[in-house]
DNA sequence: CATGAATGAGCGTTCATTCAT
DNA sequence: AATGAATGAACGCTCATTCAT
């Protein structure tokens, strides 16, 4: 039977273990507004309403906050994508739709984006970031991408073309609409699976066998 | 022929006038390295070989030291290869790959793939830049390669796709090329010819009438 | 009688009210020594055996600080000794001379003193400190002087003289003796009292109807 | 018979010769607007059209400069005046009003109140140049101004009051009015021969013998 | 656990001064 | 004599980090 005391413990050990994912949130609105080196502990303090003291008790120091965002938002979704395409049973181009669409809605979730954007940006600067987003995301994606390509070619549906060796190049037109959006988004947005809607209808066409 | 005076007024003189360029040249690197809130002016001047104090004889501040970086590495480029475009006078696709190829040589060009990658970190403290890059080098390339693709509908060459809403799209593997390299190029690097070659081979097909 | 805890509290919010009084009280001796331009605030900061970066914790910036070093030095004081002489009921020559004396003792006190001289030095490039000594200081004391010249006219005790019209010049040999000193202190001091007493002798026998 | 090169050489005389009192013009009114530690000598310099460096053709350092620009003002008004008090042969109230009237006309000279307002803030600053003025100006006027004086009493013209003491402060409400309208300019201009005048009066009547 | 006052290293910018021309 | 490009020391201000409470 929890006493008033042990009451206010357990909300206290919730907000203690809600703390550092509201600080990961609010520094990455604020490394996606100001970048790495431009950003302001401060900032993210008063965003989640703490001091700037308290944040060193959560991480280490910025550099290490900002990998926790980093390595917090990627999480392992490519790998799970692509152990369901190990199990598909059916044409490869429903298949190869159905796993870009799944990458691209990713992609283009507010987190994944911005830390898309920061990991270009500063990726130089973070190499055991970059090591760690490579590994996670794009050794599996790559992999996979080329097995999907090679069962269409394999089952007679593709021709075989330069793309084999660069599968994630199926990808480029949701990565390249995602920096325009940034960019450019207060002029002209383009919507990234329209883009990639396009893109593949005719990257389709032009595999068929 | 130059007289000694003349000479030696000269060697001033394109000290003088070189001084401007040098200063670009190096921020450009230093920005490339550690962004525009990481950069130290001190590291420009180091690698000029100049004090401090010099840059500040060239650019008001480093802001404008940064816009001077982008304008003077974007130049326009792209308006010409467009002009080149209105009096090609041969088979759509030829134009198509054409034109790609140049742009495409144009954004793996070191300097430039750098301002690109800066622009893309940094282009919400700098809206002014972008919207320079959006009129000098955006809206230019996007009209003319949607006029081309137009000019290939037209002339029954190719099918009519939603590529013709996303012009832009077509260079998209060479966006996600130059980016892939910047960020993994340490493993595995592509060569972006190769990839837009594959790609455009790719779409060429898919959109073949 | 204050707990440990209390007393403790104490010290800190003790220290921390202190704070912007003790980086005042450095910083009028550092502007009153170097001038506005002149003063580094790390000399202030040595003064009070702080950092630097303190005084930030306090005051935006450097004009900041020294607005706040006229506004604190100044106070009200000649307001009340004006308030007083509303309700004084003597002669007027001794009336007078108590006014004159409580502005003197009051302008020749350390921190007003260089607060005067600062004024004078920095008034131009601060003139909303002009306009504030003005309405604080000026008005009022130009206003009730020259009420008391009137009452001693309307008494029958002084003449009409040119003095109604300027009567701040009641304090000019304190002024005066002030800059005096602080020009040539090192030679011949000048008591300012003594001057004053000399000059109101005189005056008031002059003034005498 | 001046050729053209003598001519040239001529006019390139008279300019050098020129120079130093163009910049010490200069120099003053930049003294004037930003105090010592506050002018630019490339503000100086762009008043005259010449270009930084050459200052230092003329002038040693910034201190030099501000030092040249003190003494060459000054001058030996003072000493002059009190030679022609020596010779004065008449009632001694016209002397004083004359000897004050004199002062008070130099006092007020845009160059000279220039100066007087810069000793006020900078003197601490430049010991050497307040023992300069101090022995130019201020010991000539405090001795000649006592004679004077004495001279009323000796010949029973005035009665003996403090003043003898204290014979400059007689020039206060000068001194106090030049810094009035520098301060207060803005908005109430005293007119210090208007002020000096009523100052006197009361004066010479309290000094009646 | 949380605070926030304090630190101090660091950087952008200025400007008196120098010196090759 | 005059220039003006270049220097470099200095200073205002910021901010990640620490630590006493």
């Amino acid at each position: 039977m929890p006493t008033a005391a042990t009451v206010k413990k357990g909300v206290r050990a919730a907000q203690k273990e809600a703390r550092p994912k509201e600080i990961v949130e609010a520094a990455l609105a604020i490394f996606a507004r100001d970048g790495f080196a431009g950003a302001r502990l401060e900032d993210v303090a008063d965003r989640v309403g703490i001091s700037k003291g308290t944040i060193y008790l959560y991480f280490e120091n910025k550099e290490e906050l900002f990998k926790a965002c980093v390595r917090e938002t990627l999480g392992s979704h490519v790998k799970e994508t692509m152990e369901m395409a190990a199990t598909f049973d059916g044409p490869t181009p429903d298949l190869l739709r159905e796993i870009v669409r799944r990458i691209s809605a990713r992609l283009t979730q507010p987190a994944y984006r911005t830390i898309l954007l920061l990991l270009i940006s500063e990726g130089q600067r973070f190499p055991e970031l970059v090591t760690f987003y490579h590994s996670e995301i794009i050794g599996p994606g790559i992999e996979g991408l080329g097995g999907v390509i090679q069962r269409g070619v394999d089952r007679g549906e593709f021709r075989e073309t330069g793309l084999s060796k660069f599968p994630m190049m199926l990808m480029s037109p949701v990565i390249a609409s995602v920096i325009w959006n940034h960019l450019f988004g207060g002029n002209v947005e383009i919507d990234p699976a329209e883009a990639l809607q396009a893109h593949l209808n005719t990257m389709l066409d032009g595999l068929k066998a």
